[in-house]
This record gives structure tokens, C-alpha cells and sequence, in this order.
DNA sequence: TCAACAGTTTAGAATAATTATAATATATAA
DNA sequence: TTATATATTATAATTATTCTAAACTGTTGA
């Protein structure tokens, strides 16, 4: 997915025009070795350190929301106040440091396949995901 | 924790000032068999309904979170642009509905015990909650 | 190559959710 | 009952996100 390298290709692949935003933005993203947390601020503010030109917010929006549909990225809620979002996209686990209010990914074989017992009429199971909360002392663990 | 009656005592017990709108509140939250995930704004509707004179907002905020501080209320996040409130404070997982956008309780026994084996160093586990995402047909399951 | 069109970017306005403010009101302790 | 600390309220402020409409750019095909 989208790794190291010719984005344009990628992006068009896909149905994404391959313009100069969405270009540097992947950049950014995937030129790198481990998965990527991010809220659209943090990216924001990586966007205007590393590039010398602006990238409009509202276009930052649009692009991770587009790279999101795409399955490019995946979003995590955490915080009601921060939506966090995550260049792993494959169905997985986080740790989440409440003392940083860092995420951290965590490989499906560092947790036990979840055994879910109950289910809903009708329905099918999309996905089974584990949230693991974490603190150096005794935190309001909400 | 606050079922069934007498809320100025429980609210006085916790430091908390038995108000009338805390009181009318925990009435609404809390005078109910089963569990209640509501939203700030599900909440503010159904004390319009529900009562005759009108709470302030900011009130239904301030309150929601100072029950929620006391350990009242525990807040749920699904999904970037809701902020669900759950009247069941226990460490528990859930269903969540990507059709209806409904959260449903899941008992501890539903869901096999989760087996963590990574640690993080110097951080303890303050809790380790499961999200199973259902939906009827096939939805885009971010 | 280049014109035409659809899709994209942009600044700024609009919206929505939440928090802050400051005046008024209320609960509690003495 | 009075003084004081705390709560409530309407409204303003703030923040995150989405919308808008004009200007721009990538792509297609003549």
C-alpha cells in the first residue's frame, strides 16, 4: 500500500488524481519505515516544517478524508477531542499512553484472538478491535 | 453507584452539591433498568421531553462531566464526531451498530478474557476494552 | 499540442460541538 | 440568617470540521 515510492502511480491507480498536494501529503505519510499516528493538526504542522509551500487545510482534510475512503488510512477514536488517524490500516490493536496520549500499535500476535461469544440477529461481525489503556501511575483511566 | 433513588444523598456523598438540575439529571440517567448510551445532545433532548422547565446546556455539560469525574458516567469514543456517555462505569466491551450508529453493552463472559502479552515498560494496564463493529450488509468498516 | 471539461485547491464563510465568561442565583456552614 | 463558596444561565468565544464559489490544474481526445 502506497509505500515508499511513486505515489502518482498509486494515487492514479486508484481513481486519485495524482496532483501536487495529494503528492507531497503521501509523501509525507508513507515515505517512512513505521506506521504513522496522526491527527489532521499534527499533519498540518509536519506539512508546513518539511515543505516550503502551504497546503490549504481545507485540502488536507480532503485528501486524508479521500486516502481514507480509499483504505489508504484508517481512523481511530480515542478522545472524543482528537480523532487519530493511522497509516496501518490492517485490523489491529493499540496501546494508548494515557500519560502522552500517544497511540501505539500492537501486532495481532501480542493479543490472543479475541473470542466473541455473542451475537447480534442479523448482523455480521466487521471487525474486533482491542484498545489497551496505559499509565506510568494511577490515572482516571476513562 | 447511583441506582435507584435518593440521588441528593448520593450526589452529597460524593461532594457533589445535590442541585436541582443534578438531581433531574441523575433521574433521567439513572432511574432505568437497563444501561443508557446517550449523547450530550440525546440527553439534552430527552430532559426537554421529559421535564417541563429547561436545563441550560453549559448546565448539561458541566454536569456530564462532573458525574463523569466522580465516576458516574464513563465516556465512550466510536466515532470521531460523537461523543458517546455510558451509564455503566465497569470495565466492559461493545457492539457497535454501523447501521443503526447504536452502541449495545457486552458482558465480560461474552467476550473470552483477553490474553495481552506485550508490555509496555514502565506503564501499567489501566483497562483492556474490546469494540466488535457489526453492520448487516457489507459497509465500509473504518 | 491544445482546448475543454471534470475534478481539485483555496481562502474564507458557515456550522456544530464544546468551553469560557460574568452576572445572578442557590446551597451550605457557621 | 447571613456569608461564602459553588452552580446556573444566557451569551460570547473557541475549536474542529465542512461548505462555497471562484480560480486553477490534470486529463482526455481532437
Amino acid at each position: 500500500m502506497l509505500k515508499n515510492m511513486n505515489f502518482i502511480e498509486k494515487l492514479r491507480e486508484t481513481g486519485l488524481r495524482p496532483t501536487k498536494q495529494r503528492v507531497k501529503i503521501c509523501e509525507i505519510l508513507f515515505n517512512r519505515d513505521k506506521t504513522f499516528h496522526f491527527t489532521i493538526n499534527d499533519l498540518a504542522k509536519k506539512i508546513s516544517e518539511e515543505l516550503n509551500e502551504k497546503i490549504s487545510l481545507a485540502t488536507i482534510y480532503n485528501t486524508v478524508h479521500a486516502l481514507k475512503n480509499k483504505g489508504y488510512l484508517k481512523e481511530i477514536s480515542i478522545n472524543s477531542d482528537k480523532s487519530y488517524f493511522d497509516t496501518n490500516t490492517s485490523v489491529h490493536h493499540h496501546f494508548y499512553d494515557e500519560d502522552t496520549q500517544q497511540l501505539i500499535d500492537c501486532d495481532e500476535n501480542e493479543i490472543e484472538t479475541v473470542n466473541v461469544k455473542k451475537n447480534i440477529t442479523g448482523k455480521k461481525i466487521n471487525s474486533v478491535e482491542v484498545l489497551v489503556r496505559v499509565a506510568s501511575n494511577n490515572h482516571n483511566q476513562n
